[in-house]
DNA sequence: CGTGTAAGGAATTCTGACACG
DNA sequence: CGTGTAAGGAATTCTGACACG
């Protein structure tokens, strides 16, 4: 079963625009990287590209900055909500695995 | 009512990332722009920016070029597509329309 | 801790042009 | 017509570091 890898999670944005997207600096954007709050990949020559799932968790944290939250406290937040979506995620695959082995019950 | 602006249409990916995805050289990506095939925009500082959407139709460019069609014909073609998906978008515009003063009837 | 900045280098992008055909 | 390439300049991105605190 292929994955997705949609248009949201598609890593093929540059810093520049992240930046101009979110309002963040590259400093600031660079240093929630060090921090282990996101996770850019790297194009062939290595600078960073994100994708739109990654400029939407960088205006949460953003907010939370904004109220003064630290850095590892959003991070602990942002893991747990990786996990849900992880369960989610497995959730609807085995439910498709399940519809590919014994056919689709549900109208 | 908003525009939608989604992931797959938005402008935000530098012609390097396009090259790469399509596996166009730079030279023919803004070549089919003179041609008037594709209609990047420009960040601030003037570089051309494309959408998921616009890497599609450079994929289904560069099938057409192999198979010889020559880039006045497949700008025709375009246009025939993009007016039906404009009508497409439209007629979906109104039955949202329709939809928020009357109510949604169907199941 | 979180962010700004100057520093130097490497890679990117832009335009207009010449080339081939 | 469609694409390659060399040319020169401007803007981008990268890393490691110093600064403030």
């Amino acid at each position: 079963m292929e994955s997705e890898s949609s248009y949201k999670t598609r890593k093929v944005i540059s810093i520049g625009t992240v930046s101009e997207l979110t309002g963040l600096s590259e400093r600031q954007i660079r240093y929630y990287e060090e921090r282990k709050l996101i996770f850019p990949e790297r194009s062939e020559r290595g600078s960073r590209k994100y994708s739109f799932s990654d400029v939407e968790t960088l205006i949460d944290i953003a907010n939370k900055r904004e109220e003064g939250v630290r850095t590892e406290e959003i991070r602990s937040e942002l893991k747990r909500k990786k996990t849900k979506d992880d369960q989610a995620s497995r959730s609807k695959m085995i439910q498709g695995q399940l519809n590919a082995q014994f056919g689709i019950r549900k109208k």
